[in-house]
DNA sequence: CACGCTATTGCACCCAGTGCAATAGCGTGC
DNA sequence: GCACGCTATTGCACTGGGTGCAATAGCGTG
């Protein structure tokens, strides 16, 4: 049983991570996802490539970590918004988290690109944001009225909310990244909900 | 630039492509997909493993071959729907092509099962719904009124009633097959759609 | 300063996936 | 029936991702 870590630890860990996974994401936007070998993002971090699997669980990691974190922020958000409010409203403003992280439209852009560019990124890429379901959909029961598929609906809201967030990403690069991203997802959820 | 197959090549190759797969998900659900090798896979189907690469890309395409196929069915009766119907009843319907598939509920069941099990594979499933999205966009734009936006409207709706599909196959799953995967899919899309 | 814990590393290994070149097998034209 | 050509099949060698293990280095604490 693993010992709680010191925050010490813990903390420089984190950091060494994200510096990793820099180093990484630069090396594979250069070059190409399959044609960096992790021999050459360890030797470019100055580690040993054995010592990288010790900060991720493999190489889709190294490029997909930022999603998790991601995540976790939108949860985070999501969880202290008022109970009462809508469940569409508030994932939008939990939404609104992504535009305060610290990155670059340019960089952003340069992320997503090379997402989109390698199918087993944008597998990885899918099955993160899959995974934002599992944290969302807790969040989102609460505020639905009582019944017994309100499991299935908290889930389905909060997939369909990525979903509309995804498509509108993709819009977003498709456009070079010269709109606003939330404008773009709100033009999404409309279009699934407005009446047809 | 690949010529056009003669039709009986063809056609063997996809016999052989369905037996194929078929051996291998039966092995990938009695051991596990990550505890069978390939060898095993080329040795239980009388084949070399150098082979199997010739009818499937990796390991991962063996076991979800069908998502593909199954991507194609629905697209193939989406089109065919008439054009002045509304998009959220031609999806339902073009859905409903599932339930015509050769299969028994037990054998859906273990297959997804299969596909829940495993990370690669979880990533490999929702990477492959997401093509489903392209395939299926392009049939629902032209149901949608005019709108500068109407694209990204589409890919949204797409992804929408994808996503619904997944939390029914989800939830259907969780109660056993029990249940009609249709009624849960109308349960979501209720969810998603219904004013709050 | 010495001890203990953990991170780092090297090494040997397994397996997925690929390029290449040899071969086997099938269908076609003669 | 026979020889030719095309393609499928195969073996082989190799790259690179990923893991288990055991030795070592380095940091924090008493």
């Amino acid at each position: 049983m693993p010992q709680k870590l010191t925050p010490l630890r813990e903390q420089t860990r984190s950091v060494v991570r994200s510096l990793l996974a820099r180093t990484a994401i630069d090396l594979f936007a250069a070059k190409g996802f399959d044609n960096t070998t992790l021999d050459e993002v360890a030797a470019a971090a100055g580690i040993s490539r054995r010592t990288l699997f010790n900060y991720f669980r493999n190489k889709e990691d190294l490029a997909l970590s930022s999603l998790s974190e991601q995540g976790d922020l939108i949860a985070a958000r999501l969880a202290e918004r008022p109970a009462d409010e809508d469940c569409w409203a508030a994932l939008r403003a939990a939404f609104q988290v992504l535009e305060e992280i610290d990155m670059t439209p340019e960089g952003r852009l340069e992320f997503i690109t090379l997402l989109f560019g390698n199918d087993s990124l944008r597998a990885g890429h899918a099955e993160k944001q899959a995974r934002w379901q599992d944290l969302f959909a807790p969040l989102i029961e609460p505020r639905l009225p009582a019944s017994d598929r309100r499991t299935l609906q908290a889930r389905a809201i909060a997939a369909a909310a990525i979903t509309c967030l995804q498509a509108a990403n993709e819009e977003w690069v498709r456009l070079g990244g010269k709109v606003d991203l939330l404008d773009l997802y709100d033009t999404a959820v409309q279009a699934i909900r407005r009446p047809t």
